[in-house]
DNA sequence: GTTATAATTGTAATCATTACAAATGAATAA
DNA sequence: TTATTCATTTGTAATGATTACAATTATAAC
């Protein structure tokens, strides 16, 4: 089936990205042609890149894209509240656009991050009475099932 | 009242101290005089030090030290089980001997770092079946009770 | 258009951490 | 003891992510 160009295009819209560029013009913070360009690459990658990752591929289509940019607009959705930072490894910050409170597990195999769900709002906190919770950030790490499943396959070769 | 020498430093002594000097013999790990002075200052500031920390306080006793040693010794301690790393700041991984689950929440107003008990068992966690989790880390971070009411003061003074 | 302001870029600086080789110390055998 | 070997420490240089800063380019206001 042949659709015109403008309904392909409608079809294939990022809803978060269409919010995410809907919290920036309400912050009266303009939208430049880079700015754009990250904001699209964070909103279609929640698979939480680093700096380097974002400017290495969005290089190919911007060459004259700077290193900086990726920083400085970074810390400006940072500071407007449209991303929130992982320091789950202890090289490279990581960039996640979803918000909502949720767990990150590192794989020490294969250095994939995974996604879970957790609530804390149930689990008994003792020593926080009078301090004023802003951030929750909740790290796991070990094996993810995939590197178990290929490190059984390879034990069962070697016998 | 005056005891003896021998007795008062028996009372001074750290029992953590001397658990850990425990399991690196057990380890076969030497107890050099460096090594030592780091165990003694992990055992007696459970504040979480930095490398840095560590080093220009123990500097002051030992001013041949290296900040190498204080690197090479830590990853030792870390590699055979004594004391965990915490990566709750962007700046500097901090060390904890304290190895039992527990949470630690970062007032991002005077910096200082707090442990809570918090208790993982009972959280409903999904998305991770299937996993081997063999770290968990639980960062919080706002501002804490102290800061809390310097700025209520501060506040007060004003009108 | 001209001018003022904002955004981007390139380069140099920062700073925690690591790599590496030389110097020192401890253990062991002759 | 002395020589030899191995472990530990030290100093310095390298690494690499991030930031500072000034020059250039783009956008907005007039
Ligand atoms: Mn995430
Ligand atoms: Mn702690
Ligand atoms: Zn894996
Ligand atoms: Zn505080």
């Amino acid at each position: 089936m042949h659709l015109p160009l403008a309904q392909r295009e409608v079809i294939r819209v990022n809803p978060t990205l269409e919010k995410l560029k809907k919290q920036l013009s309400d912050k009266d913070i303009h939208l430049s042609h880079q700015r754009m360009k990250i904001l699209q690459y964070l909103a279609d990658h929640p698979s939480h890149p680093t700096a380097d990752q974002i400017f290495t591929d969005l290089k190919k289509s911007i060459p004259t894209l700077s290193k900086t940019t990726i920083y400085n607009t970074l810390r400006l959705f940072l500071e407007a509240g449209l991303i929130r930072v992982l320091n789950i490894d202890d090289y490279e910050t990581r960039y996640d656009t979803v918000l909502e409170d949720h767990g990150h597990f590192l794989c020490s195999q294969c250095g994939s991050i995974y996604n879970f769900s957790i609530d804390l709002t149930h689990s008994d906190i003792k020593g926080l009475e009078g301090f004023d919770i802003s951030a929750r950030d909740v790290y796991f790490s070990g094996r993810c099932p995939h590197c178990l499943a290929r490190l059984q396959d390879e034990n069962n070769v070697k016998e």
